[in-house]
DNA sequence: GCAGATTGGTTGATCGATCAATCAGTGGGG
DNA sequence: CCCCACTGATTGATCGATCAACCAATCTGC
């Protein structure tokens, strides 16, 4: 391992003077920042980050705690996230919360001990993490208040909404997985506000929640609206199962534009996160807090993408003509 | 911050003692011990990694680099393996190499500077990871040397030809992804051994490969094994819009046994991965080379299971009957 | 021509933990 | 009674980079 003692020698002058070369603080002439540069380049020099960070207190590395990794939308948030990261010369550790509330702190108090500068967390859904003695920020959705930076999954609800209204339907079933969620309420909110007066929805939750959809079919709705992709799949296997054709007979709407929704048949109208916009944002943000400054799209949202594709028409048998109100 | 002179200030000691009290490596009495335990406990002592790892070189901390983290697959190695490293308080930095070649040089480069003391490598399909000054677990496939550990994907391959030969198919589509893939070619090869003259297989690839694949089933053949979960759910598409039933004219079977494997209809026959077991032993392999030993299991791979749904059963028109041979 | 500012650079301490070398006691063997 | 072995604990150097403080030389202004 060369160390900037080793350039000091060669070149002739103190370590300090190296260091202020290499990182620009000091004061030195120019001619010298070229033959110490030229001399560690030749050397290969890496600076060595144990010894910056035992020095500075800071190690550039983050922490990113997330509720699940097996969670498909994760990965994209991790691969952004290390992009995005890597970029502004920060590393970025990992740790999986298992899905548990209580692994969650466990998570946190681990990178805290790796001595992480800051954490980005997108919390388990429910809860709140833990405060913490370093910069944080966290992905979630508008309605949380500690929300640092999110997809709009009110203005997305709103979307899929408008596109269904548009295009005719007025009895649809909205269909969440979890109650407990709040980017999954939130999606159902922006849906139902977004409907108005104008189309009667009934809202169902969870697993149960796919049968009495269907029910709600054959009741005279003609559209169902999930809070994600997965759930979307569930509903069509179960519509194929009872024979009620997608989109003739049923219009269906995911949320997340996962990896099967364009590939599935037919395939999935769905509001895509610009997942890359909020894995850059939360860098970003988290930078400013480690740095003492504040950003100015701290606890913004960012704007979904409806992708409309086949899993979604003018309804052909409006509810109003065969159960009018 | 409590260091390790906070401590052996208030217990009247030096730090050389403190330091072997904690780490239990030099000669320190009971009682002696157990004060300075419960001293650093009261204080909420953390020992710095920093300081640390500037002293013994060792960062306790791996690198995980994958060819891209948005592969469904993906995730749960990374999850599993979190999860694996904290158990022998190890740390996982990521690098994801965007599906590329030279970026998955870059992740290892930049991994190595922050001083990671090895690395797992899921390496980008068709490609070997560089050589690197430290220890290094490689997780692909039986067929790649270097393989440290992994899904034993020939065996797997043989499990659905098994399957499939045993319920009466005679005449099959083999379809793979990505003929550069070592994994998918491991597999294709073990369906095509397990079949041996019993079955009549052709082989597609690619994209393009689908359509190929569905022509030759209306030429008689019975069933259609793929590489993936996601090439499966694509054919299953394609199989809606041509009308053609499954299981009920065409049997079909993918791989991996993804999210959305069990909810899509019919639901999917595939082969699942030990993932878990298989990011333990990466673990295990190499916190045994970092320790300069070898690890008994290195090289060897790990079975695959057969998970039988609903999208395979006997074929209802053998291609025999049909096409005499 | 001289105080004061500016430039280019050096010294030495420091971050926190580890480890080899050393040292003060205490028994035991001969 | 003296030397040796052993236990328990201390000293001091070290890892590599950073930074405040300091110093020497040159330049500027009046």
């Amino acid at each position: 391992m060369v160390s900037i003692k080793k350039i000091a020698g060669d070149v002739g002058v103190s370590t300090a003077t190296v260091s202020n070369a290499l990182t620009g603080k000091g004061r030195v002439s120019r001619e010298m920042v070229d033959r110490i540069r030229t001399r560690a380049e030749e050397l290969g020099y890496r600076p060595s980050n144990a010894a910056r960070a035992l020095k500075t207190g800071q190690t550039g590395i983050i922490g990113l705690v997330m509720p699940d990794l097996t969670n498909p939308l994760f990965p994209k948030i991790a691969q952004m996230l290390s992009i995005a990261a890597d970029k502004t010369q920060l590393g970025v550790l990992i740790a999986d919360s298992r899905g548990r509330a209580d692994e969650q702190s466990e998570a946190l108090k681990r990178l805290l001990d790796r001595g992480v500068d800051g954490l980005i967390v997108v919390p388990q859904k429910g809860t709140t993490p833990d405060a913490v003695p370093v910069p944080i920020a966290v992905i979630n959705t508008s309605s949380d208040p500690r929300n640092a930076v999110s997809a709009d999954h009110i203005g997305g609800g709103a979307l899929v909404a408008r596109h269904i209204r548009d295009i005719g339907h007025r009895r649809v079933v909205l269909l969440g997985g979890d109650k407990v969620s709040e980017v999954q309420r939130d999606r159902i909110e922006g849906m139902t506000r977004a409907f108005g007066a104008d189309v009667t929805a009934e809202i169902f939750w969870g697993t149960r929640g796919v049968s009495y959809a269907i029910s709600a079919i054959r009741g005279g709705a003609t559209a169902i609206l999930t809070t994600s992709d997965l759930i979307a799949l569930q509903v069509r296997s179960e519509l194929l199962r009872t024979d009620l054709p997608v989109p003739g007979r049923v219009s269906l709407t995911g949320f997340d534009d996962m990896s099967f929704a364009p590939i599935m048949h037919p395939a999935l109208t769905t509001v895509a996160q610009n997942v890359e916009e909020i894995a850059t944002r939360a860098i970003d943000i988290l930078s400013a807090k480690i740095r003492g400054q504040t950003h100015p799209h701290d606890g913004q949202t960012v704007p979904m993408r409806l992708v409309v594709r086949q899993s979604t028409s003018i309804p052909t048998e409006p509810a109003k003509r065969r159960y009018p109100t």
